[in-house]
DNA sequence: AAAAGATGGTTTCATATGTAACTAATATTG
DNA sequence: CAATATTAGTTACATATGAAACCATCTTTT
């Protein structure tokens, strides 16, 4: 059996930022690999691209914080997205500072292909965990979000 | 209750791969600021000296191994702590594109000094979670990784 | 033992990212 | 209603990062 740390040191293997950060970046780089490769979209434009479909019309900053992003993280990706033709901007009526913000066609067209890659790709991973252990997970990464970040919720 | 995404669509905020990417960085950032702020150290430079800490005469390599980093990541890391003084590199005898890595007693007094905070951190987040959590949670991470990452384990 | 290939590691260059400064518009205050 | 402060979003600049080229050494093949 694996033989614990010294005292006063510390096993990167065992630490737990660090296996969450070594398998978060593991399978965001596959799922990256989906929309990247096939239809050259970074991880956050995909993302703005996700809730801008469940959220048609919002605005740069409502996209940050369902997102995680910063401003400026947004404001790259949304222009990258319309430069491509995925998004469009419509100013709006009643805050002229404030854009209101839709998939194009061609948007919706590329969601809609990648939507089943990226659920698919889910699917296989979780297919790994039982029902109960899939509830289980998603109930104690919320507990850590508690902990990790009370200021703000983080989804 | 919160309604489920329309058929054909996604709703990133229950989507595993974003929700452990945006509670992976949280936690990340939060133990960042240990490190960072106290001893300007960045994550890539605090892992490499972790590892080299735990495994004295470790090679570039070796670290890039255990910690997932790319080996270009690895030189410059290395090649940062050497220049803070924290790490000392020695020619290896039987092989001469090799060096062996050390900490430098500067280096294993910032170490010794940054693991308890770690370690703290640590313990806050996962006091969050019992006993039998905390394994069920290692234990679902584990199996998670086997499918996200089967060609090379992970840990 | 020379040639070809593989490995350890660094450097270069192009791109991504974060911080701070900035512009334009709205909200607040006196 | 003018002055000030706040908010939405973009731009500029400096730094971080990744891919590929590169150098030196070691290994394998013939």
């Amino acid at each position: 059996m694996p033989d614990s740390p010294a005292p006063g040191s510390l096993r990167l293997s065992t630490f737990l930022p660090f296996r969450l950060s070594v398998l978060s970046n593991a399978i965001s780089q596959r799922i990256a690999e989906l929309y990247d490769r096939e239809f050259g979209l970074s991880i956050w434009q995909w993302r703005a691209m996700a809730v801008t479909a469940d959220t048609p019309g919002i605005s740069a900053t409502e996209i940050g914080q369902r997102t995680q992003m910063d401003k400026v993280a947004v404001s790259r990706a949304v222009a990258g997205l319309i430069e491509m033709g995925y998004l469009e901007r419509r100013p709006s009526t009643d805050d002229a500072r404030r854009s209101l913000l839709f998939l194009t066609k061609a948007g919706r067209d590329v969601y809609e292909l990648i939507v089943p890659l990226a659920l698919s790709e889910e699917a296989r991973l979780v297919s790994a965990l039982s029902e109960r252990e899939q509830a289980e997970l998603a109930r104690l990464m919320g507990k850590l979000a508690g902990v990790a970040s009370p200021e703000r919720d983080l989804w």
